[in-house]
DNA sequence: AGGAAACGCAACTAACGAGTTGCACTAAGG
DNA sequence: CCTTAGTGCAACTCGTTAGTTGCGTTTCCT
């Protein structure tokens, strides 16, 4: 559903992917929290947690007035995946061609 | 050197993956080879090679008045290790919760 | 030699995106 | 209740970027 260049679009920013890395080392936080640690607003980090949200790097969870943002592990499968299949397409296509050569 | 957050911003456009998902299929291509299966101009295609060569996914070969480009496989090492890094930090976060509720 | 093919550089437009400020709304707590 | 903390929404600025067109330069080929 979600095209890998969404997903890397996603993680191309400086401080968003900052935002990811704090979610999946200090764990689950509040956009409020997180402006405390990086320095932007919270409005601008709130962004951040949208965009992250939307292509499922990252879940909201409401608790009561405040909203805590989740890291999801599987969504860096995608990403995983890409990088080793497409690697493994170049690797192949040398085999190919290193055989075609003997 | 090439910091994360750079290697996915060069892969987070829709136009510059498909340029390099080419090269990584179909092999070492120019500018002008490109732009005759891809819908933009060559002068387009041409600042996305730019864009993939300054990070290290492609490089440059000059051949006489053309020049070929290459995909290089090793620069999604990096993505593919980031990835799998950041997952596993989260998973050993999990771990150690898990601990602490037993 | 001279045309055609491949490329680079520069200027320009249009759109997107990161960040801010300001304000309104809702929920929690004394 | 009334204050305060946590969010959300809207409008705005400013830098970046994808894409185009135009032109000059170099290389190949007949």
């Amino acid at each position: 559903m979600t095209e890998p260049h969404e997903l890397f679009s996603a993680l191309g920013d400086r401080t968003r992917l900052g935002v990811l890395t704090a979610l999946a080392r200090s764990g689950p936080a509040t956009a409020t929290e997180l402006a405390a640690t990086i320095p932007v607003t919270r409005q601008a980090i709130s962004k951040h947690l949208a965009a992250l949200d939307a292509v499922g790097l990252v879940t909201r969870h409401q608790e009561g007035r405040e909203v805590r943002y989740q890291f999801e592990a599987d969504a860096l499968d995608t990403v995983a995946s890409w990088a080793t299949d497409t690697a493994g397409t170049w690797d192949r296509r040398l085999d190919r061609l290193r055989r075609s050569l003997e």
